[in-house]
DNA sequence: ATCTATGCTGCAACCGGTTGCAAGCAATGC
DNA sequence: GCATTGCTTGCAACCGGTTGCAGCATAGAT
C-alpha cells in the first residue's frame, strides 16, 4: 500500500488540509510548513494520487487517444509523437483501439469511465461524424487527419487532402504522362474522397489527358499490391497517385514484380512520405504530409480546450510539398 | 455533467446503495429492484465512474503499457494486439513511452499516480532490472520480450534468444556458407547479447567456419543499413545473421544499392518475421517470432496477477522457426 | 401460528484527496 | 494602544462510489 495523504499528515503533525495544499500548485502555505510536509512525504515515499483528487477536481489529466489504424506503419510514429507529446504536458494518453469498431457508443461509455479530460481522434479513415458524437457527449475533442470542411463543429487538425490531390496530379502533368490513374485506399475514407476529387478537378483542366481510378480495400501493402496487380492484368495506367505510402509500396512491389520497370514503365507516387519511403530499395517519390507539426499542434489545441472546452472550433491546414525520389520519370 | 450515482438514486427512488449493487456483479438485488434502477440508469444515461469505485476497490483496470521502440515497425504489431487484448478483458492500456529514458523512477512514481493495476514492460532493449523495479515498487509486472535467465524474479514471457541464435547459425551452416557474421542491435540490449551467445556457441561446433560480429546503433533501418555499408567496405562475409529483421532490411537495402545480390552474393537472415518481411520487394528469410502468442499469453499472465499478486514468477518462452524465403541460398 | 433461515435494502462510514469558510496570528497604520 | 489587513491553518463537507452491518420482509419448516 502506498503512502496517503492522511499518513504524511500524521507524520508532519499537520492536517490533511497543509498536506494537499503543499502539493497544489499556487495554494497558500508557509515555507516552514512547506518543510515539514516535504520531509514527511520524502521519508514516506508519497505521491498525491492522481485519480482521488480528480474526483473533486473534475480533472483527470487523462486523454483518450482514439484509432484504428493499427496496419499502417506511419501511425508508428504518430502514436510515439502523441505520446511523448502528451507526457510532455503532464498528460496521459489512454489508448482505444477501434479496430474495425465503427461505433462511437462503446468507446464514449469507456472514455467517460474513467472521465478523460479529451479526446484526440486520429484517423483518416473514420465516417465524418464519428469524431462529433465524442462532442455530443460533452468532451473536448481533437480530430487529428480527418477532414476539414464537412465537420464545422469538431476541430480538425491535418492537411487539405484535396489539394494533395491537385498536387499529385499537377506533378504527373508536368512530366509529361497522358494516361494516369488514382489508386485510393478504401472509397469510405474521407481522406481518399478528398484525394481523389482534388486529382480529378486539376486533371479536369487538361482534358487530353486520359484518367481512371480504383480503391483498394485498406490503407495496406497487402491490398495496394493486390488492386495493382488487378490494374496489371489489362493495360495499366501510364503513372499512378496512391492515396498513401502504404499503398504505393504495395503497388510497386506488384509492379517489379510483374517484370516491370519503375519510373520506366511505370510511374508512381505516395502520400505521406513515411519513414519507409526514404529506404534505399524502396525510393519512394511523394507527397509529405507534416507529422509531427499536425500532432504538435493538435497536443496544443486540445490542451487548451482544456482551459476553455467551449472554444469555437477551427481547422488546422498545413501545407504538404512534394518529395522527389525515384519512382517518376524527370520533369520534361 | 454526466449523471452519478446519486442522481440514478433519487430518479429510481432507492438508495445509494442500491444502485451501486445493480451495477456490481455478485451484489445482492432483487429482480423488480433491478428494473427500477436500470430504467432510471437508461434514462439518464448512466455510467459508473471507474475511477470513484476504483478509490475503495483498489482496482483501476488500468494496466501501464510501457515501452521505449517506437522506431521498429514490428511494434504496431504489438501495439494493436496489446490494446486489442486488453480491452477484450476489460483492462485499459495506460500507455508510458520512454523514448530514451532508461531509469524507471520517473514512470513509477507516474504509474502510482495513477494507480495502475499492473505493468506490461514490452521491450527487448531495456537493460535487465527495469522491470524488476516496478516490482520492487510492488506492482504486478509481466516483461515482455524480455530476457528469461537473469530475473527469476519477474514474470518474463518471450522467446529463447540464445536458441533463437543457435537457430541461425545451423541454418547458415547447412547452406553451406563458411565465412559468416553476426550483425546485432544494439550491444546493450539482451536480445543482442542473448542471439549473439547462441550463434557464437553454436558455431563453435564447426571451427572450420570463420565468424565475426558487429553491432548496429539501434533496431532501426538506419542503423542496419548503416552498419553494413562499413562491412561492404571492407571484404564482408558470406552470410550474416541480423538481429532483427528491420536491421536486415537495412542491411539489404546496403547490399542491393552497392550493386551486390542476395541471396547470390551474400546471404542474409533476420529474426521476427514482421509483416514487412513478406512483402515481395523484400522477402526475407528470417526466423519468427510467435508475437500473437508471446501477447496473448503475457495479457492472460497480468490478468491472472491481478487475483494474485504474489504469483510465483515463471518465464514463458514461445518456440520459434525459420521462414524461408529469398535471402539465404538453397540448402545443399 | 410461531420460529428460523434467507434475501433485500438502507444507513453510515470510508476510500484519498480538495476547498470554502472562519479563526488565529503577526505586521502595519494611525 | 487599537483597529485593520493579509497570510496561514484547521475544520468539515464534499467528490462518486463501495461495503459491513443491522433491520426488515418473506418463505419455508414445524
Amino acid at each position: 500500500m502506498p503512502p496517503t495523504l492522511k499518513d504524511v499528515a500524521e507524520r508532519a503533525g499537520v492536517s490533511r488540509a497543509a498536506v494537499s495544499r503543499t502539493f497544489t500548485v499556487g495554494a497558500s502555505v508557509s515555507p516552514s510548513m512547506r518543510r515539514k510536509v516535504e520531509k514527511a512525504a520524502d521519508e514516506l515515499g508519497y505521491s498525491p494520487n492522481a485519480l482521488a483528487s480528480s474526483l473533486t477536481t473534475g480533472r483527470t489529466k487523462l486523454i483518450g487517444l482514439v484509432s484504428n489504424n493499427f496496419h499502417n506503419p506511419i501511425f508508428l510514429e504518430v502514436f510515439d509523437l502523441f505520446t511523448r507529446g502528451l507526457q510532455d504536458r503532464g498528460l496521459r494518453p489512454l489508448l482505444v483501439n477501434l479496430s474495425n469498431e465503427t461505433d462511437p457508443a462503446q468507446s464514449i461509455r469507456m472514455l467517460r469511465q474513467y472521465s478523460v479530460d479529451g479526446v484526440v481522434v486520429a484517423s483518416s479513415t473514420l465516417p465524418p461524424d464519428f469524431a462529433k458524437s465524442f462532442r455530443d457527449a460533452g468532451m473536448p475533442v481533437v480530430n487529428s487527419f480527418g477532414r476539414y470542411a464537412s465537420l464545422p463543429d469538431v476541430h480538425v487538425v491535418g492537411v487539405d487532402n484535396v489539394e494533395c490531390g491537385r498536387m499529385a496530379a499537377r506533378e504527373l502533368v508536368c512530366r509529361g504522362y497522358r494516361d494516369v490513374a488514382f489508386l485510393g485506399g478504401p472509397e469510405s475514407a474521407t481522406s481518399t474522397q478528398d484525394r481523389f476529387r482534388g486529382f480529378i478537378e486539376e486533371l479536369q483542366r487538361h482534358p487530353d489527358i486520359s484518367v481512371r481510378h480504383s480503391f483498394a480495400e485498406a490503407y495496406s501493402f497487402n491490398a495496394g499490391r493486390a488492386e495493382m496487380l488487378k490494374r496489371l492484368e489489362d493495360r495499366p495506367a501510364e503513372a499512378y497517385f496512391c492515396g498513401d505510402d502504404v499503398l504505393s509500396i504495395g503497388a510497386l512491389s506488384a509492379v517489379t514484380e510483374s517484370g516491370l520497370k519503375v519510373p520506366g514503365d511505370i510511374g508512381l507516387i505516395g502520400l505521406n512520405d513515411m519513414e519507409m519511403a526514404g529506404w534505399e530499395n524502396i525510393n519512394l517519390t511523394t507527397i509529405r504530409q507534416p507529422i509531427s507539426q499536425i500532432i504538435e499542434s493538435s497536443i496544443e489545441l486540445i490542451a487548451s480546450m482544456l482551459e476553455d472546452p467551449d472554444r469555437y472550433p477551427e481547422a488546422r491546414l498545413f501545407p504538404c510539398r512534394v518529395i522527389e525520389r525515384g519512382t517518376l520519370r524527370p520533369v520534361r
